[in-house]
DNA sequence: TGTGTCCATCCTGTATACAGTGATATGCCG
DNA sequence: CGGCATATCACTGTATACAGGATGGACACA
């Protein structure tokens, strides 16, 4: 019950899944220049796969915003700029805050409050006493779990897909910057301030204090913020190993 | 210069768009009930094009929000509660509240807000002495015009994005009561005050006031919210002439 | 009469063939 | 030697053919 949400039709679309995840992890894996044309033949052939679904999954793509299309036909690798992955993480953020407010607004149900409540207590396990013994790969399926949780907490399935959406843009994803962080001590002490915002969060919202949640939820996505600037003014060797994080020009 | 910017690639994706459109003018001209499966092969013949071009319209639309997959294959008209569509227009205050708050603290170039400023001196003039008199054509499409020029005022192409897309639900859109309120008193009103709205979110941008803007474009948005409310409870005969309002349940 | 099973039909997902258009390279002319 | 025109090439957008699967109905049996 608590791993069948990811899974969306295990192999019916087969074709097209496996486009749109082999595409997707071509560009974000770097595979590709910002600009550069896809060539839906050669693609096509890499992946194994028709034209059929590849050009479903790159219409998607360009959708998400991962892709544009160029003027003469066909897409070409989006390229960003610092600003965009700056405006999207603030565009989670406010998202996520608004779903928080909406929520503390118009109350939670006890199963869901006990649920999201349950997942904190969870997250607190993964901290131990000696930061080396973390228990980091949980913590950030725990962590996406939390978010996800987050924008269905209001109960409106609009928000709750808008929220999940803001949250695709690869670098603007609440595990964005969660993943290769375990061994950047810098990035260890976020999680100790991310978690207790977690707390707060919910508290805020199980307190009605719906202003208050929505501040914290756009704060708690700036944590994201931090990181990127690290990554690019402190330690940019990170770039490579953060996912997309090489279509951010300069 | 002013009428370039809907037109998008003249006649190249001609099938592709006009499946789009069609597809589109058929669901909110209330063609199709909400839950009822589309077949491709009628909608295919129904609308002269072949299947290919109609899958990517249908593809983009069930992106869009407007239809749901089904689970055994294929898509079917998704259909909104009075809950959904508060929770969109809500969304698209958040997101233009979002878009102003960015312009006021970042601060907006003199061009950019010279053409904002005009564009609300040009909706002045649709108002006239007497209400009947009233410019209604051309303030439709100004206020679309407003709007669109204030999703982009932060100048960040990512922000300008999402906010056009939280738009995109039919009932969110600026434009979504407009349309039709031409012979509602009830609704004329509203127009004064979304137009002084006009004003102070804008003056509001230019004085750096960021809380403040926001907040007013978030309010900017519920007047749809009041128009909603007075469709559903005091004149459901209304409900054919929005389009799209056939889709809301009860 | 109700239920379960089997079959026919329809429909989607995928592959491939085709046409039109844009890009590129080459050759000719100035 | 450079610029322009032309021809060739490649690539996308579209149409159609095909296969696997789901859905609905009919029939038989309890």
């Amino acid at each position: 019950m608590a791993a069948e949400k990811g899974n969306v039709d295990r192999k019916r679309d087969s074709q097209a899944l496996k486009g749109l995840l082999g595409v997707r992890d071509l560009v974000l894996g770097g595979g590709v220049s910002p600009g550069e044309r896809l060539s839906e033949v050669s693609l096509a052939e890499k992946l194994g796969i028709s034209r059929t679904p590849l050009r479903a999954a790159l219409a998607r793509l360009e959708q998400e915003g991962l892709l544009e299309q160029i003027p003469s036909g066909g897409y070409a690798v989006r390229g960003f700029t610092a600003a965009d992955v700056f405006d999207a993480i603030e565009l989670r953020g406010v998202l996520e805050g608004t779903a928080a407010r909406l929520a503390a607004e118009r109350g939670v149900t006890p199963a869901k409050l006990k649920a999201i409540k349950g997942l904190i207590l969870e997250l607190d396990k993964c901290f131990r006493d000696r930061p080396e013994d973390m228990l980091f790969a949980q913590y950030v399926e725990l962590n996406a779990e939390f978010h996800s949780m987050l924008a269905g907490l209001a109960g409106s399935e609009t928000m709750r897909r808008e929220v999940e959406r803001a949250a695709q843009l690869p670098f603007a994803s609440p595990s964005a910057f969660l993943e290769k962080q375990e061994d950047v001590p810098a990035f260890r002490l976020s999680l100790v301030r991310a978690q207790r915002q977690h707390r707060d969060i919910v508290a805020a919202i199980e307190m009605r204090e719906g202003t208050r949640a929505e501040a914290l939820a756009r704060e708690h996505a700036r944590l994201a913020r931090h990181n990127l600037e690290f990554v690019m003014e402190e330690d940019r060797s990170l770039i490579t190993r953060v996912p997309g994080l090489t279509l951010v020009s300069t």
